[in-house]
DNA sequence: CGGCGTATTGACCACCCTCAACTGACGTGG
DNA sequence: CCACGTCAGTTGAGGGTGGTCAATACGCCG
């Protein structure tokens, strides 16, 4: 469960909240700090429980999902690589983390987390800046529940995906003839992601490859073959 | 527009952000900020332009709302007495703040804030905590959005609002025949906030009428009567 | 009284949900 | 090697919830 690395060749290095620290603090950084690993659909933390440390996602997709006492589970939100998961000032997280693919994470102690933020101006300063943000990602996907349509709301989701994974894969090598995308999310994710039942989010995956907007391939991934029409199809303007 | 009062008789100075600040402090303050009204419906602050000062509510509700190209419209938060306004660390807010209600604002400028932050570690730890708590509440409601029946999105709203106005109204006197509740929302208001439509919003309040749950006054008021089965209406879980 | 804006009520129907069957990929075991 | 089970995804038929459009009621104010 428990693997070493060192912080300087950490492949999230450059992005993660740890960006600002100096160098001369990685080695005590190092020393605090602990990986885990989880495969696809494994529990991460959870609501209700004492929630004692929090972590940078190394690799892989972590989803965030709040569950009604009948079972109704919809997601609210989801972390890529450097991004922060835990909730620190407070005793327990409200909602529940899982694996959506194999995790990588990189732990310490909540407590260790909150003198660190304490001691170190530009981390909280950076920490606090992504927390605005997340609110504000919260914000506009209450819009997308509240207002958009089936159609609407599938294609956001692609075009969330798409550009998500153009900006990881910074590799440039051919770029025209599609975008290729290998989704991080089953079916049933995505309808819980976007307030929508499976078979409505099939049907819409469907009519946007016969539209020729997309193509599908065995599996989860998609090649987005006209991303212009994918972002008008994302925010119709009655037509 | 703007008129003068002292922090040091403030109505919001106990739960503020500035709560945080000595009393050494309160007088500088009181020469750094101004005060504001607006009428209900007027517009505060847009997307898109640049905004560079930033508010406490002194009174009154303010809507944040996200507007879509075709004009669909949704409300993504509300904020109360001693609730802050504006976006610190970015030029212009993601969404537009109108007043719902009438509206006092304590105004001060964006740069003032942030020194403000800089040189209260209190103050800065307690925005972050708020913001914080702004995730968990914008994560709840996309639950509601996304899962939560017509009839549940509007016992949830109601018994929002009932909490709201009991915690702020700490009188204790006659809390047995039914809790009165002044809507801060238009039907509209409520509907956009609900992801729903006007019509469907004035039905489930009629049934909700109906039932005996709650009643309704001539405008805006409603008495909340059976706060319980308001709750359980709230998130059914299948009965 | 008439005009206006908000709330309510009614009739209709479309979008999405529900339930069900089917397909294809994959793994296991005979 | 194929039969079989499983699971994710797809497709189809039918129904219900909530949207749409229109008329009416109500409160407010000149």
């Amino acid at each position: 469960m428990s693997l070493q690395r060192s912080c300087a060749v950490c492949a999230v290095r450059a992005s993660a909240l740890c960006c600002t620290l100096p160098k001369e603090q990685l080695s005590r950084l190092n020393r605090i700090t602990y990986q885990r690993r989880y495969d696809a659909g494994q529990f991460i933390m959870g609501t209700g429980q004492q929630q004692d440390w929090v972590a940078t996602v190394l690799s892989g997709v972590v989803k965030l999902t709040k569950t009604m006492a009948d079972g109704r589970q919809q997601i609210v939100g989801l972390l890529f690589a450097a991004d922060f998961l835990g909730r620190p000032f407070a005793s327990g997280s409200p909602y529940e983390a899982e694996a959506a693919t194999a995790v990588e994470l990189c732990c310490l102690e909540r407590q260790s987390f909150e003198d660190l933020m304490l001691h170190h101006p530009d981390m909280r300063q950076l920490f606090l800046e992504r927390t605005l943000n997340e609110v504000d990602a919260a914000r506009e996907w209450m819009l997308l529940l509240g207002r958009k349509t089936a159609e609407e709301k599938v294609a956001s989701l692609l075009l969330l995906m798409a550009q998500r994974v153009r900006s990881a894969t910074a590799d440039g090598s051919a770029p025209s003839p599609g975008l290729h995308c290998e989704l991080p999310l089953s079916r049933t994710e995505m309808a819980e992601y976007l307030g929508l039942r499976v078979e409505t989010v099939s049907r819409q995956i469907g009519r946007l490859r016969d539209a020729g907007v997309i193509d599908t391939e065995n599996g989860r991934a998609i090649i987005v073959r006209d991303i212009g029409r994918l972002a008008r199809t994302a925010a119709k303007e009655e037509g």
